[in-house]
DNA sequence: TAAGAATGAAACGCTACCGTAACGATTGAT
DNA sequence: ATCAATCGTTACGGTAGCGTTTCATTCTTA
Protein backbone atom coordinates (compact mmCIF):
# COMPACT_ATOMS: atom_id res chain seq x y z
CA UNK A 1 0.00 0.00 0.00
CA UNK A 2 0.98 3.32 -1.22
CA UNK A 3 -0.24 5.58 1.27
CA UNK A 4 -0.84 4.44 5.13
CA UNK A 5 -4.63 5.22 5.85
CA UNK A 6 -5.52 8.36 7.80
CA UNK A 7 -8.28 8.22 10.66
CA UNK A 8 -11.45 8.53 8.76
CA UNK A 9 -10.73 5.81 6.15
CA UNK A 10 -8.91 3.21 8.89
CA UNK A 11 -12.41 3.25 10.35
CA UNK A 12 -14.88 3.13 7.77
CA UNK A 13 -12.60 0.34 5.94
CA UNK A 14 -12.74 -1.46 9.64
CA UNK A 15 -16.48 0.13 9.82
CA UNK A 16 -17.59 -2.00 5.99
CA UNK A 17 -15.26 -5.42 6.78
CA UNK A 18 -16.88 -5.85 9.81
CA UNK A 19 -20.46 -4.87 8.73
CA UNK A 20 -19.90 -7.49 5.92
CA UNK A 21 -19.33 -10.10 8.71
CA UNK A 22 -22.26 -9.29 10.55
CA UNK A 23 -24.19 -9.46 7.61
CA UNK A 24 -22.70 -12.50 6.29
CA UNK A 25 -23.67 -16.16 7.36
CA UNK A 26 -19.96 -17.35 7.92
CA UNK A 27 -19.61 -18.11 11.51
CA UNK A 28 -18.28 -15.16 13.25
CA UNK A 29 -14.87 -15.42 15.36
CA UNK A 30 -13.61 -13.92 17.97
CA UNK A 31 -11.07 -11.71 17.93
CA UNK A 32 -8.52 -14.22 19.88
CA UNK A 33 -9.98 -17.10 17.16
CA UNK A 34 -9.90 -15.00 14.19
CA UNK A 35 -6.25 -13.56 15.25
CA UNK A 36 -5.30 -17.68 15.70
CA UNK A 37 -6.78 -18.18 12.88
CA UNK A 38 -4.70 -15.76 10.94
CA UNK A 39 -1.49 -16.82 12.48
CA UNK A 40 -1.91 -20.46 11.78
CA UNK A 41 -1.85 -19.64 8.14
CA UNK A 42 0.40 -16.85 7.50
CA UNK A 43 3.63 -18.12 9.58
CA UNK A 44 5.06 -21.11 9.12
CA UNK A 45 4.61 -24.45 10.50
CA UNK A 46 4.71 -26.13 13.05
CA UNK A 47 2.32 -24.65 15.38
CA UNK A 48 2.06 -26.36 18.90
CA UNK A 49 -0.74 -25.05 21.11
CA UNK A 50 2.17 -24.12 23.21
CA UNK A 51 3.71 -21.91 20.74
CA UNK A 52 0.67 -19.85 19.97
CA UNK A 53 -0.36 -18.83 23.49
CA UNK A 54 2.53 -17.57 23.49
CA UNK A 55 2.52 -15.82 20.35
CA UNK A 56 -0.56 -14.62 21.41
CA UNK A 57 -0.15 -13.54 25.09
CA UNK A 58 -2.76 -15.94 26.05
CA UNK A 59 -3.32 -19.34 28.23
CA UNK A 60 -3.17 -22.91 26.80
CA UNK A 61 -6.56 -23.49 27.29
CA UNK A 62 -7.76 -20.29 24.94
CA UNK A 63 -5.89 -22.07 22.29
CA UNK A 64 -7.29 -25.29 23.12
CA UNK A 65 -10.57 -24.08 23.16
CA UNK A 66 -10.50 -22.00 20.52
CA UNK A 67 -8.92 -25.07 17.91
CA UNK A 68 -12.14 -26.94 19.56
CA UNK A 69 -14.50 -24.53 18.28
CA UNK A 70 -12.72 -24.02 15.20
CA UNK A 71 -12.16 -27.87 14.66
CA UNK A 72 -15.78 -28.45 14.75
CA UNK A 73 -16.42 -25.98 11.99
CA UNK A 74 -13.62 -27.87 9.42
CA UNK A 75 -11.26 -24.33 10.00
CA UNK A 76 -8.36 -26.13 11.40
CA UNK A 77 -7.35 -29.61 12.15
CA UNK A 78 -5.58 -30.98 14.97
CA UNK A 79 -2.25 -33.95 14.35
CA UNK A 80 -0.36 -35.16 17.32
CA UNK A 81 3.49 -34.93 16.60
CA UNK A 82 4.86 -38.15 15.87
CA UNK A 83 8.35 -37.10 16.82
CA UNK A 84 7.07 -36.03 20.61
CA UNK A 85 3.66 -37.27 21.15
CA UNK A 86 3.16 -34.37 23.71
CA UNK A 87 2.85 -32.19 21.09
CA UNK A 88 -0.18 -31.27 19.29
CA UNK A 89 0.65 -29.67 15.56
CA UNK A 90 -2.42 -27.46 14.40
CA UNK A 91 -2.85 -27.65 10.64
CA UNK A 92 -4.35 -25.78 7.91
CA UNK A 93 -7.68 -27.23 5.90
CA UNK A 94 -9.00 -26.34 3.37
CA UNK A 95 -12.48 -25.06 4.45
CA UNK A 96 -9.77 -22.42 6.74
CA UNK A 97 -8.24 -21.39 3.21
CA UNK A 98 -11.36 -20.44 1.91
CA UNK A 99 -12.47 -18.77 4.94
CA UNK A 100 -9.73 -16.50 4.95
CA UNK A 101 -9.66 -16.17 1.07
CA UNK A 102 -12.89 -14.77 1.41
CA UNK A 103 -11.83 -12.21 4.58
CA UNK A 104 -9.04 -10.91 2.46
CA UNK A 105 -11.47 -10.62 -0.22
CA UNK A 106 -13.61 -8.37 1.51
CA UNK A 107 -10.84 -6.18 3.04
CA UNK A 108 -9.47 -5.88 -0.17
CA UNK A 109 -13.33 -5.07 -2.00
CA UNK A 110 -13.44 -2.68 0.81
CA UNK A 111 -9.92 -1.12 0.72
CA UNK A 112 -11.39 0.43 -2.57
CA UNK A 113 -13.99 2.10 -2.07
CA UNK A 114 -12.37 4.49 0.56
CA UNK B 1 -5.47 4.56 -0.13
CA UNK B 2 -4.06 4.21 -3.82
CA UNK B 3 -3.19 0.57 -4.20
CA UNK B 4 -6.25 -1.29 -2.83
CA UNK B 5 -5.02 -4.56 -0.89
CA UNK B 6 -3.78 -7.77 -1.88
CA UNK B 7 -4.61 -10.77 -0.46
CA UNK B 8 -0.87 -11.54 2.01
CA UNK B 9 -1.45 -7.91 2.71
CA UNK B 10 -4.81 -7.40 3.87
CA UNK B 11 -4.77 -10.44 5.96
CA UNK B 12 -1.34 -9.28 7.62
CA UNK B 13 -3.46 -6.39 8.10
CA UNK B 14 -6.04 -7.68 10.12
CA UNK B 15 -3.20 -10.05 11.82
CA UNK B 16 -1.70 -7.40 13.08
CA UNK B 17 -4.43 -5.32 14.33
CA UNK B 18 -5.71 -8.08 15.63
CA UNK B 19 -3.09 -9.60 17.86
CA UNK B 20 -2.69 -5.46 19.01
CA UNK B 21 -6.07 -5.67 20.31
CA UNK B 22 -5.65 -8.70 21.81
CA UNK B 23 -2.74 -8.00 23.19
CA UNK B 24 -3.75 -4.49 24.72
CA UNK B 25 -5.36 -3.91 27.80
CA UNK B 26 -8.59 -2.45 26.39
CA UNK B 27 -11.83 -4.33 26.32
CA UNK B 28 -12.46 -5.99 23.67
CA UNK B 29 -15.47 -5.61 21.95
CA UNK B 30 -17.30 -8.42 19.88
CA UNK B 31 -17.77 -7.76 15.82
CA UNK B 32 -20.78 -6.79 16.33
CA UNK B 33 -20.25 -4.04 19.07
CA UNK B 34 -17.34 -2.38 17.02
CA UNK B 35 -19.82 -2.30 14.54
CA UNK B 36 -22.57 -0.86 16.38
CA UNK B 37 -20.10 1.59 17.57
CA UNK B 38 -18.50 2.46 14.43
CA UNK B 39 -22.09 3.38 12.90
CA UNK B 40 -22.78 5.68 15.98
CA UNK B 41 -19.65 7.95 15.12
CA UNK B 42 -19.27 7.15 11.64
CA UNK B 43 -22.85 8.22 10.47
CA UNK B 44 -25.07 11.13 11.24
CA UNK B 45 -27.71 11.02 14.00
CA UNK B 46 -29.77 10.53 15.49
CA UNK B 47 -29.07 7.00 16.04
CA UNK B 48 -32.15 5.12 17.16
CA UNK B 49 -32.13 1.24 18.04
CA UNK B 50 -34.05 0.38 15.70
CA UNK B 51 -32.69 1.92 12.92
CA UNK B 52 -29.33 0.46 14.35
CA UNK B 53 -30.87 -2.84 14.70
CA UNK B 54 -31.56 -2.67 10.69
CA UNK B 55 -28.81 -1.18 9.81
CA UNK B 56 -26.54 -3.97 11.04
CA UNK B 57 -29.71 -6.72 10.25
CA UNK B 58 -30.08 -7.97 13.83
CA UNK B 59 -32.67 -8.10 16.55
CA UNK B 60 -33.23 -5.19 18.85
CA UNK B 61 -32.36 -7.09 21.95
CA UNK B 62 -28.92 -7.31 20.26
CA UNK B 63 -28.55 -3.61 20.04
CA UNK B 64 -30.01 -3.13 23.69
CA UNK B 65 -27.37 -5.25 25.08
CA UNK B 66 -24.74 -4.19 22.95
CA UNK B 67 -25.10 -0.73 24.08
CA UNK B 68 -25.49 -1.84 27.80
CA UNK B 69 -22.08 -3.48 28.00
CA UNK B 70 -21.01 -0.12 25.89
CA UNK B 71 -22.70 1.79 28.10
CA UNK B 72 -21.39 0.29 31.01
CA UNK B 73 -17.60 1.24 29.32
CA UNK B 74 -18.99 4.31 28.88
CA UNK B 75 -18.26 4.19 25.01
CA UNK B 76 -21.87 5.39 24.41
CA UNK B 77 -24.68 6.99 25.75
CA UNK B 78 -28.14 6.58 25.72
CA UNK B 79 -31.21 9.16 25.99
CA UNK B 80 -34.94 9.64 25.80
CA UNK B 81 -36.31 11.29 23.01
CA UNK B 82 -38.20 14.54 24.29
CA UNK B 83 -39.97 14.71 20.75
CA UNK B 84 -41.36 10.64 20.74
CA UNK B 85 -40.79 9.35 24.20
CA UNK B 86 -41.00 5.53 22.83
CA UNK B 87 -37.46 6.42 21.14
CA UNK B 88 -34.30 6.07 22.62
CA UNK B 89 -31.21 8.56 20.99
CA UNK B 90 -27.68 6.55 21.04
CA UNK B 91 -25.31 9.32 21.97
CA UNK B 92 -21.70 9.62 21.22
CA UNK B 93 -19.24 10.01 24.41
CA UNK B 94 -16.00 11.34 24.81
CA UNK B 95 -14.03 7.76 25.85
CA UNK B 96 -16.05 6.04 23.00
CA UNK B 97 -14.04 9.16 20.42
CA UNK B 98 -11.00 8.08 22.16
CA UNK B 99 -11.33 4.59 21.61
CA UNK B 100 -11.88 4.92 18.06
CA UNK B 101 -9.02 6.87 17.41
CA UNK B 102 -6.90 4.51 19.26
CA UNK B 103 -8.17 1.88 16.63
CA UNK B 104 -7.83 4.04 13.69
CA UNK B 105 -4.54 4.90 15.31
CA UNK B 106 -3.43 0.93 15.50
CA UNK B 107 -4.87 0.50 11.61
CA UNK B 108 -2.81 3.39 10.31
CA UNK B 109 0.29 2.21 12.04
CA UNK B 110 -0.05 -1.68 10.71
CA UNK B 111 -0.70 -0.18 7.22
CA UNK B 112 2.54 1.07 7.23
CA UNK B 113 4.59 -1.99 7.01
CA UNK B 114 2.67 -4.24 4.68
C1' DT C 1 14.38 -47.03 35.98
C1' DA C 2 12.60 -43.74 38.89
C1' DA C 3 11.85 -38.81 39.52
C1' DG C 4 10.91 -34.73 37.43
C1' DA C 5 9.53 -31.55 33.71
C1' DA C 6 6.68 -30.41 29.88
C1' DT C 7 2.57 -30.67 27.01
C1' DG C 8 -2.19 -30.40 25.98
C1' DA C 9 -6.77 -31.37 27.73
C1' DA C 10 -10.46 -31.40 31.13
C1' DA C 11 -12.94 -29.55 35.14
C1' DC C 12 -14.94 -25.83 37.58
C1' DG C 13 -17.19 -21.50 38.21
C1' DC C 14 -18.14 -17.38 36.09
C1' DT C 15 -19.55 -13.96 32.69
C1' DA C 16 -21.61 -12.62 28.52
C1' DC C 17 -23.75 -13.20 24.26
C1' DC C 18 -27.65 -14.94 21.21
C1' DG C 19 -32.71 -15.73 19.52
C1' DT C 20 -37.34 -15.75 20.69
C1' DA C 21 -41.13 -14.33 23.11
C1' DA C 22 -43.50 -11.49 26.15
C1' DC C 23 -43.91 -6.99 28.44
C1' DG C 24 -44.76 -1.90 29.87
C1' DA C 25 -44.73 2.65 28.09
C1' DT C 26 -45.92 5.86 24.63
C1' DT C 27 -48.12 7.44 20.59
C1' DG C 28 -51.52 7.78 16.93
C1' DA C 29 -55.99 6.65 14.93
C1' DT C 30 -60.87 6.09 15.11
C1' DA D 1 -61.82 7.42 25.07
C1' DT D 2 -60.28 3.17 23.32
C1' DC D 3 -57.80 0.36 20.65
C1' DA D 4 -54.05 -0.75 17.83
C1' DA D 5 -49.38 0.03 16.58
C1' DT D 6 -44.66 1.20 17.74
C1' DC D 7 -40.60 1.44 20.62
C1' DG D 8 -37.21 -0.27 23.70
C1' DT D 9 -36.53 -3.47 27.42
C1' DT D 10 -36.74 -7.63 30.05
C1' DA D 11 -37.14 -12.65 30.73
C1' DC D 12 -35.99 -17.24 29.52
C1' DG D 13 -33.26 -21.04 28.00
C1' DG D 14 -29.33 -22.16 25.73
C1' DT D 15 -24.53 -21.77 24.04
C1' DA D 16 -19.88 -20.35 24.30
C1' DG D 17 -16.14 -17.82 25.83
C1' DC D 18 -12.65 -16.78 29.72
C1' DG D 19 -9.12 -17.68 33.79
C1' DT D 20 -7.41 -20.81 36.98
C1' DT D 21 -6.48 -25.11 38.59
C1' DT D 22 -5.92 -29.92 38.10
C1' DC D 23 -4.98 -34.03 35.48
C1' DA D 24 -3.09 -37.85 32.21
C1' DT D 25 0.35 -38.68 28.97
C1' DT D 26 4.86 -38.40 27.26
C1' DC D 27 9.54 -37.30 27.32
C1' DT D 28 14.02 -36.30 29.70
C1' DT D 29 17.53 -36.94 32.82
C1' DA D 30 19.88 -38.32 36.75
Amino acid sequence: MAIPLGTAQALKLWHDVNLAQVHGDEADLSLRQVTILLTIYMEAPPHTIRDLARKLHVSKPVITRALDSMGKLDLVARRRDVADRRNVLVQRTVKGALYLDRLADLIGASSKNL
